[in-house]
RNA sequence: GCGCCAGUAGCUCAAUGGACAGAGCAACUCCCUUCUAAGGAGUAGGUUGGAGGUUCGAUUCCUCUCUGGCGCGCCA
């Protein structure tokens, strides 16, 4: 048994004989070792239904401290302790510390792993680019977030879908068709361009197309009129659709293989849009949605237009057929949707629709935000056409990690130039990184240079710290080494700060995976880092008294490094 | 106007109601004859926007207020 299960079980049996009923015990895990490496404020949430057993919280830690201390099993505890105002801290033997360096290296791959959403189906919908528009940072923070919590929770052994819903129909779509129409580059001049170059021709056609129908009553018009003959399938509208549908989609192809997404099933918004309008037309008569001025719409939180005055489904409509469209695929024990938190009240009101046409659905279904990206200077919009693109954020770290490394680690400190692949792996990990490592919610703002920075809290960092490890080993001629168990290895601080991380990374994988808090994840790799270069600076690994112990502990730590990072999505390359 | 989210060091950000509010940049001191210096050790930097309240204990919860972002009927 785990010793956080323990204590809660004898915790549990002791407040029960003292109050009768059972309580919340949390148990926490700390990191400074002044607190131990475990600590429980239960004595203080109970104390005030004990007031006339205790004088104090103290005393009731104390009391329950001593009890505990009874029925623990003394060969996992080195001591318990109550601290003020009446916390109770418990610390673990060095030989339990060893004892699980010994499991990290003997599960490899498999340390850490739980069993939290054992058999649970979850569909995870993420990225959502729209063809004929850019694939842009907001995209990039999208699918990094979401492929992290995708291992997340296939780490706890849940059987997940990654799908993908990208808008190929509607007024957006209209709006690039009329910018490439109105542009003076043939639609043929593309033909032999790299995806890229295409991609980002669409873009900027919707860019122009999207100005157009803002600023001219005639454009606007052209632009419906192009929408009605795209849903009516007119062949040359729909010739040019079809090209650059599939140019968009190769572009995002490309894309999803650099950042390491594969996809389980794409749905496209032409494929559910009649379905949706049917859905909403059908729900009239029972009164779910009403006819508005021409329009059907739904009142929630807020009214939102479902199908248009024109009979066309809208968003809103198409996203019920997507549900149910969905649940028939995979029967999934939850849907999750993760989009940017400007769609909140959106998705508020739809899901709201959705529990009223299928209640089964939405009781399933869950809605997950993410912060806007901002740039240095200003909002980054398609429309506006200033727009950072994914793959040159991409290209661009590329280049500056190159410029950096020549600069200060390769050839400059007599090394070689990184390689092609592992160039692209730091650049990517550069990126992903500096999207994870912020609280999910929060709206940050991009700055290019401290995102492909090389120092500090970095992707590469952990990466670098990875390499390291992995340096040390590859210098040890038959890769065999003992793993001590003996109490005779005398430990460091340095050494025993590392054992102590060692310990929480099932917790806090586990949290980063309960609470889609892939942060978590990155400032705890970053604390390991950080512990294990500062170990590798002060103590010789190879060649020490302690060899085989410290060569475990590099192992470990290069285990953990691999793991954690591949939880978020990025590459370990053992050389850089 | 209504709703949602945020405001923490010069900058960018952490912190399930817990212990002295932590990192990284930037600044300043040191450390490569030693396993990767893209590294390490240290110094300095704070009235957590403001005012109340709840609590043994508040950056976190509640009320008010100021500032910013996002959303709000035929876009996605």
């Amino acid at each position: 048994m785990k010793l956080k299960d323990q204590v809660n079980f004898y915790l549990q049996k002791i407040i029960e004989n003292i109050i009768g009923e059972k309580a919340e015990i949390e148990i926490q895990p700390v990191q400074e070792s002044i607190h131990g490496d475990y600590s429980t404020n239960i004595a203080l949430v109970v104390y005030p239904k004990l007031k006339n057993k205790f004088e104090s919280p103290m005393e009731l830690a104390s009391y329950l401290c001593e009890k505990l201390g009874k029925s623990l099993q003394k060969e996992k505890i080195e001591k318990i302790e109550v601290s003020a105002p009446g916390f109770i801290n418990f610390w673990l033997k060095d030989t339990a510390l060893l004892k699980n360096l010994g499991e990290v290296i003997d599960y490899k791959d498999n340390y850490g792993k739980g069993e939290s959403l054992k058999n649970k189906k979850i569909m995870l919908e993420f990225a959502d680019p729209n063809p004929f528009k850019e694939f842009h940072i907001g995209h990039l923070r999208n699918i990094t977030l979401g492929e992290s919590y995708a291992r997340l929770l296939e780490f706890q052994v849940a059987n997940v879908w990654r799908v993908n819903y990208q808008g190929d129909v509607g007024m957006h779509v209209a709006k690039a068709l009329y910018g490439v129409l109105s542009s003076e580059f043939g639609v043929r001049s593309l033909e032999k361009k790299s995806a890229g170059e295409r991609a980002k021709f669409l873009g900027e056609a919707y860019a122009d197309g999207a100005k157009a129908y803002e600023e001219s009553e005639k454009a606007k018009k052209e632009i419906q009129e192009i929408n009605k003959k795209l849903y009516k399938k007119d062949s040359v509208i729909l010739a040019i659709w079809e090209k650059g549908r599939q140019w968009s989609l190769d572009h995002f192809e490309e894309m999803y293989g650099r950042l390491g997404t594969k996809y389980k099933r794409y749905y496209f918004e032409s494929e559910v849009a009649e379905k949706g309008r049917e859905i909403v037309l059908s729900h009239i008569k029972d009164g779910i949605f009403e006819r508005h001025a021409g329009a059907v719409v739904f009142r929630g939180a807020h009214t939102r237009v479902f199908v248009t005055s024109e009979n066309y489904a809208t968003y809103e409509a198409k996203d019920l057929a997507l549900a149910k469209i969905k649940s028939q695929d995979f029967q999934y024990d939850q849907s999750i949707i993760i989009t940017a938190n400007e769609q909140n009240s959106y998705f508020k009101v739809v899901l709201a629709a959705l529990g009223k046409v299928f209640p089964d659905l939405a009781l399933k279904t869950v809605h997950e935000s993410f912060g806007f990206v901002n740039l240095k200077d200003g909002k980054m919009s398609s429309r506006s056409g200033s727009v950072v693109t994914g793959e040159w954020l991409l290209d661009e770290a590329k280049r500056k990690i190159k410029e950096n490394f020549s600069a200060k680690g390769g050839p400059a400190s007599g090394r070689k130039d990184m390689d092609v692949k592992t160039l692209e792996k730091v650049a990517v990990g550069a990126v992903k990184y500096s999207m994870l490592k912020f609280s999910r919610k929060s709206d940050i703002t991009f700055s290019f240079e401290e995102s492909i920075s090389l120092e500090g809290n970095s992707g590469p960092y952990i990466q670098y710290s990875f390499a390291r490890t992995q340096s040390v080993l590859a210098r040890i001629q038959n890769s065999e080494f003992r793993i001590q168990n003996s109490e005779s290895v005398k430990l460091e601080k340095e050494e025993l700060l590392i054992l102590r991380l060692l310990v929480h990374f099932p917790e806090i994988v586990e949290e980063a995976g309960g609470n889609f808090a892939p942060n978590l994840l990155c400032n705890y790799l970053f604390e390991l880092s950080q512990a294990f270069n500062n170990f590798y600076q002060k103590h010789k690994i190879i060649g020490s008294e302690n060899e085989d112990f410290r060569l475990s502990l590099t192992s470990a730590v290069g285990q953990i490094l691999k793991t954690g990072l591949f939880l978020l999505g990025i590459e370990a390359p053992s050389k850089m």
